[in-house]
Order: C-alpha cells, then structure tokens, then sequence
DNA sequence: TAGGAAATCTAGCGGTGCTAGGATTTCTAG
DNA sequence: CTAGAAATCCTAGCACCGCTAGATTTCCTA
C-alpha cells in the first residue's frame, strides 16, 4: 500500500501552489494591500470559496508565502556562509546576503518579519523551517564568536542589528548612500 | 491684530486633539485595526465626515498620532541621556528608555516606525519633530564616540539595532530572559 | 448507467474607508 | 431684530473587503 498521491491531490498541491505564486507576485508588484481574496481568486481562474478548501483564511495564505521566504533566506544565508572562512568577509558576507534578500523580496520579507501572521522563531514548537533559517544565522555566528555561551545572544543582536538596518532603509529613513559604511561598521562591531 | 485664536478655531484644535487622544487609546487597547472611522467617529460621538474635517484620512490620523509619540520619545531619550556621562551608563539608558518606549506603548510605536504611514527621517524636508528626534539619538552618541566623522553611521546602526529588538521582542521572536544580555552586548560592541 | 460524493459557484452578510448632498446651526449685516 | 450667507454637521450610500451558506455542477463508483 504506497501512498503515492492520486490525480485529485496532486492537482489539489498544484493549485495550491498556483495561489501561494500568484499572491507572492501580486503582493511584490502592488504590496499586500493588493492582495485581496477577490483579486486572488480571478487570477487563478476559480472563485473566492476554493481559496478557502486550501488555506483557513487570509493570513494563513500570507504565512504560508513568508514559511517558503524563511527556507529561500536560509539556503541564501547557507551559501553566503559556506564562502568564507576568515571571520570579516564571512560576517559580511552572511549580511550583504541578508540585506540583499529584503531589498530583493520587500513584500515577501513583509510577510516574513513585518506583518507577523504568526509564525514563532527559536522556539522548541517553531516549525522546522523557522528553527533551521535560525540555525543558519547562529552557525555564521559559531564560525566566528570565540565565547560558545554567547553565540544565541551574538545571533539574536546580529539579527535585530539586520533587520531593523532593512526595515529602516526600506522605509527611506536612513540616509542614502551610506549603506556599505552602516554594514562594515556593524559587522566590524560585532566581531570580538 | 494678534493672531489670537477664536472660539471656532479653538474648539476646533480641541476637537482635534480628542480625536488623535481617542485613537491612540483604542489602539493601545486593541490595535489599529480596531481604529475604523465608525468606531471612532462613535467615541468622539460625531459622525464620520467630521473626522475627514480634521484629517484627509485614516493614514494622516495614524501619521498624527506617530508625530506626537516621536516628541514623546525625543524627550524620552533626552532625560536619559543627560542624567549620564560616562559612556556605557549613558548609551545603556538610552538603549533602555528606547525599548522601554517601544514596550510601553506598542501601538504607538507601531504607528511611528512600522505602519510606515508617510513620515520621513534625517532629511532636510523632514518636519522638525522628526529631526529633532534623530538629533536627540545622534547627541547620544556624540558624548560617547570618539571620531566625528563617523557619528551619523553610529547612530544609525545603533538606531537600526534599537529598532530591530524592540520589533523582533514584540514579535516574540527572540529568547525570553535574555534582554538585559542582549542589550548589554550591544551597548558594549558599539562603544569603541 | 444511476446515484452519491466531491468540487465549484452564485449570492449575500456584515464590515471597511470615504463622500455627495441636504439639513441644521451659527454668524453677519442691514 | 431679522433675513440671508456661511459654516457646520448628518444621513445615506458607493465600492470594496474577508468570509460563508446553500444550490449547482462535475466526477467517480458500484
């Protein structure tokens, strides 16, 4: 008895795919204001109700696009990390891709970080995802920090650091051109 | 000919200020989205069109509201700042009156730094409040810096950090009973 | 091929931000 | 004191929102 999906579940998993796709690029090109259940469900070609035989609600579409952001930031994080090895450039390295990946995804790191739908991090009941895209900040961070004790609150601080970096600058609130001089000056710190 | 209010526009102002006050209580009880026009309208007991009367929309309420927490805020800093003078004692107050402000009144601190409803920074158009808020930060760390030059970087990123924990704790989504930790960390790497 | 189950849609509920147009109050001028 | 202008305020309604009950259609199975 494999259970190998019938046609009915793939063709379910696929359109639920379509949804998560369509509001993703619907929300990068207009913001999640756009994204409505009635724009939504024209673009996938089927009436509102179907959105609601995949996801609970509204918030539960957004937080299942921000659960696969986390998994493309962790693998972003992974690669920017596994590049270096001198303690600087790796750092360095791990923001740029960071501070890249907001830039490049602002409504997805919305759904992320901003709008907070519920997703928990560092938690023991964390969704694999949530605790492994943590797990790769923290390991940029082992590969670094001399203090083992210290390495969670070095990565929750380098987190807050970054994050607040790419909301601040998202929002036009820090001063142009001064990006690459706020980044040395943060990983420089940061380095013991 | 003074300049001297009459009655009209003094009950006016008053009025004014009512609704900015009731919509910063409902807020802080229930989050801006239990902040409709209708329930508003209804505590200030006038009808919706009066609030179009005072502002052009639900965002420039919001933005209102923002611009008097970052006053409040400016002189949150200021009292915190100059009850020090060496340098961790002072950056450390002025990190806890940050996160104190944000905890106390999230709702608040929603409207002046999340919900990003139109208030701009550090520049030279920005409204003297706001202006006046950044210089407070950068006053900071200008008793506690050494090179001159680099004081914008520094206030940015120390701003950046501040703003990044306050989110991320509201958020839930750093480790409960690590703040002091996390904040002594930060305060210690960013002094030279 | 008939009948039941699954899938899908139509229509609608109560809510939202916002506004046009008419009623009411208040001020002003003769 | 009063007529008319001006300022003020409210009723009613528009288009949209998230969400759902119930009818309808499609599909699978016996």
């Amino acid at each position: 008895m494999t259970s190998e999906p019938g046609r009915r579940e793939r063709v379910k998993a696929e359109r639920r795919e379509l949804i998560l796709r369509v509001a993703r690029e619907l929300a990068e090109a207009e913001g999640w204001d756009a994204v409505t259940t009635r724009r939504l469900s024209e673009r996938i070609e089927y009436s509102q109700p179907v959105l609601y035989s995949h996801f609970a609600n509204k918030d539960a579409i957004i937080a299942a696009v921000a659960e696969q952001g986390v998994a493309e930031l962790a693998v972003a994080i992974e690669q920017a990390r596994r590049a270096h090895v001198e303690p600087y450039p790796l750092l360095r390295a791990v923001a740029d891709a960071y501070l890249g990946f907001a830039e490049a995804n602002p409504a997805l790191y919305d759904a992320m970080f901003t709008l907070d739908v519920g997703l928990r991090f560092a938690r023991p009941d964390s969704p694999p995802v949530l605790r492994e895209a943590f797990g790769q900040f923290a390991a940029a961070f082992e590969a670094v920090i001399q203090d083992p004790a210290a390495i969670g609150t070095f990565t929750e601080v380098g987190w807050a650091a970054l994050h607040g970096l790419a909301t601040l600058t998202r929002a036009g609130r820090l001063a142009d051109g001064q990006h690459d001089a706020r980044v040395d000056l943060l990983v420089q710190r940061l380095l013991a």
